[in-house]
DNA sequence: GCCCTATGTGAACAGCATCAACATTGGACG
DNA sequence: CGTCCAATGTTGATGCTGTTCACATAGGGC
């Protein structure tokens, strides 16, 4: 049995200190920002070395980029379990876009990370990597392509995406308040002029 | 007359310090990342002890505050040229809006730092305290509010700048791949429908 | 012309990511 | 069952960082 645990350890090897540290990581973003997570804290609060770190990520960077992954999964599992409740179609779409800002304001450092080193991968529409990405992307052409083509779908997609990212940037920043009727009603803008 | 220069002085005193620094370190944003910014990097380019930042910034954070603003400013700018370029009205709107998004792909540094440490404020609309979301509110208004009352406006004006902000973002940090027609599509889309 | 205050310097400290050499161990294979 | 190796964890060190403190310098008000 795999003990993912941050108490002490009795034997010399861990058991499962990458999963540890991930675990231990997103625990750090949501207390402090993401910029503050540092190796040897995130080792330290899993009570391993500062160095250990290294046997299973190549360096800081990549350790984030896990941390990243692991936010990224969360938010796809939120977007999709909002989409169901609203029962799909076009009331789960925008569920999945209030979820999607929800999140953001919920996971503030996770979110910023998620979206924050460039992990490169201009993100290819047809061949969508992430779960979240292609839930965003199917749901679009499902509602939008029957009467109006696929190209048109991109569009409306990426036009909902750049909306609810934005909402939920702005909003993390400060740059406007946080106000849940608002979210609704910024997004079901977008509905009604469609 | 004061010397802004990178070049070494002959002086004790350098004359306009604060200046420098903030010209050296949106060089240094433009360069490397905006994280990647160091008070004693942005001191050896100016070729002035790491130390002396502090008679002027308490401390690296307000250092990059300052460089926040002076982008602010510089968004700001760009924003009003492109609006007064199209002859203002919504066509100077929409201008407006692409401005935004062309400022932040050819400054991503800059533009992230921008909306990245959370310098409180959440905007009052009423009294927007910069000149670059006046500029956005005030349109705004001036193009909605006499069919729609003050009330919508604010609406959309938050809705047309989440949108702006969120494909940005979106294409900053590599989600989508950037193509200026895309922007102007996308951007175009928002004012078909209204 | 003197002095005070603003401004710049140097050494020092703690914390950071990272590297290199070493220690420990679990499991593969005889 | 025993041996050895590769995976995993540790210790020490290096060079970077932001920040503090005591000190140096000089420009402007009296």
């Amino acid at each position: 049995m795999i003990t993912v645990s941050t108490s002490k350890r009795e034997s010399y090897h861990h058991g499962d200190l990458r999963a540890a540290l991930i675990e231990a990581g997103l625990k750090l973003i949501e207390e402090r920002g993401a910029d503050d997570v540092g190796l040897r804290e995130a080792a330290r609060a899993v009570g391993v070395s500062a160095t250990a770190i290294y046997r299973h990520f190549p360096d800081k960077g990549a350790f984030l980029q896990a941390l990243a992954q692991a936010g990224l999964e969360r938010l796809a599992a939120a977007q999709i379990a909002a989409s169901d409740a609203a029962g799909g179609g076009a009331a789960g779409f925008n569920a999945t876009g209030r979820a999607y800002v929800r999140f953001a304001l919920a996971n503030p450092g996770l979110f910023r990370l998620i979206f924050s080193t460039a992990k490169g991968d201009p993100l290819d529409w047809d061949n969508a990597p992430d779960d979240a990405m292609r839930l965003l992307r199917d749901n679009a052409v499902r509602l939008v392509a029957k009467e109006r083509g696929a190209e048109e779908a991109k569009l409306f997609a990426l036009h909902s995406w750049a909306l609810v990212h934005g909402l939920a940037v702005l909003m993390l920043d400060g740059m406007v308040a946080v106000d849940d009727a608002l979210i609704d009603r910024v997004i079901d803008v977008r509905k009604v002029e469609c």
